[in-house]
DNA sequence: CTACATGCAAAGGGTTTGCACGACA
DNA sequence: TGTCGTGCAAACCCTTTGCATGTAG
């Protein structure tokens, strides 16, 4: 399984990276870090506003760059639920999504029987199917119980009103 | 049901539009035929590519907007599977998608089953629910037929490779 | 006739790329 | 030490917005 124990995780990852003859540098292993550490599936930006943090001199375009690296290297891969920004999944084994529709956060979860869903056969005729996941929508706890805050993410890009 | 006829359909998308006061302008028209016609679930620059030709002096940002507004209608919603590019919906019924890894084409089918999915326990934890839909990844019945031309989407820009 | 929609073009913002320096192996 | 990675900054592309004109109702 990939996600066993975030230390694990995290070896498993930068295993991978060496093993692609990519070299093990700082800023790739603070990137790995936020990766395995955040349970959410930042993007780009999010890692980086992170990473930045603990590694003052990086810059976003690092970011990107060790992120797509991952994505070719298969060791994690990519979603795109919202709009704007790819958001990255360090997760590779079959899982599914909740996504919180007010702060857009994503948790993965698991679960067996849904990774093995049978499939109605109307879908055989659009073509061959080589998997499937669920993506469950919904209002996170930690938005839940702030409701009183509300939305945080949604708007398209900014309303814009004041000039 | 949502998925009439196409003609019911592009009533039922004019009956929301004027009902929200909005005016039906031929290029207004000319978009929702576009939606409800396209089994495929184009960007906004597909529409745009399809509509111009019908009416040559539309331009994008008509396209946008109007996609935009009818998504804050409520009568068509948005997907974001794949990188760059949002993806419209003219189906606002519960309904899961077959997306091809190879040309990025998405398909709806249905499946009461799958709509009424039974959630692990798990999920409760992360949140309240309001919805689940399955994403089915595969290759489909035109890709798969012409499978001696590969990829046609995947690439996030371009390879860029010779210099 | 009036309000809303359209076109045009420029602004905006996120993402990617070229080049020279710096760091891992 | 050599090769790969990083930073910086400019380039790119998609998307959005302001304004004057055209058009549905």
């Amino acid at each position: 399984m990939a996600a066993a124990a975030p230390q694990d995780h995290l070896d498993q990852l930068a295993a991978a990276v060496r093993a692609a003859g990519g070299k093990l540098t700082h800023q790739r292993l603070e990137i790995l870090r936020e990766l395995v550490g955040n349970p959410d599936h930042p993007d780009a930006e999010a890692v980086f506003r992170s990473v930045v943090r603990r590694v003052p001199t990086i810059s976003l375009d690092t970011v990107y760059r060790t992120l797509w690296r991952l994505v070719d290297l298969g060791v994690i891969s990519t979603l795109g639920p919202r709009r704007d920004s790819i958001r990255f999944d360090p997760n590779t084994a079959p899982h599914h999504h909740f996504v919180c529709e007010r702060c857009g956060s994503i948790r993965d979860f698991h679960s067996p029987r849904l990774t093995n869903l049978p499939l109605p056969p109307e879908v055989a005729t659009l073509g061959t199917v080589t998997g499937a996941q669920v993506e469950v929508r919904g209002v996170c706890t930690t938005c839940a119980r702030a409701s009183a805050a509300p939305r945080r993410r949604q708007p398209r890009r900014a309303p814009k009103e004041s000039s």
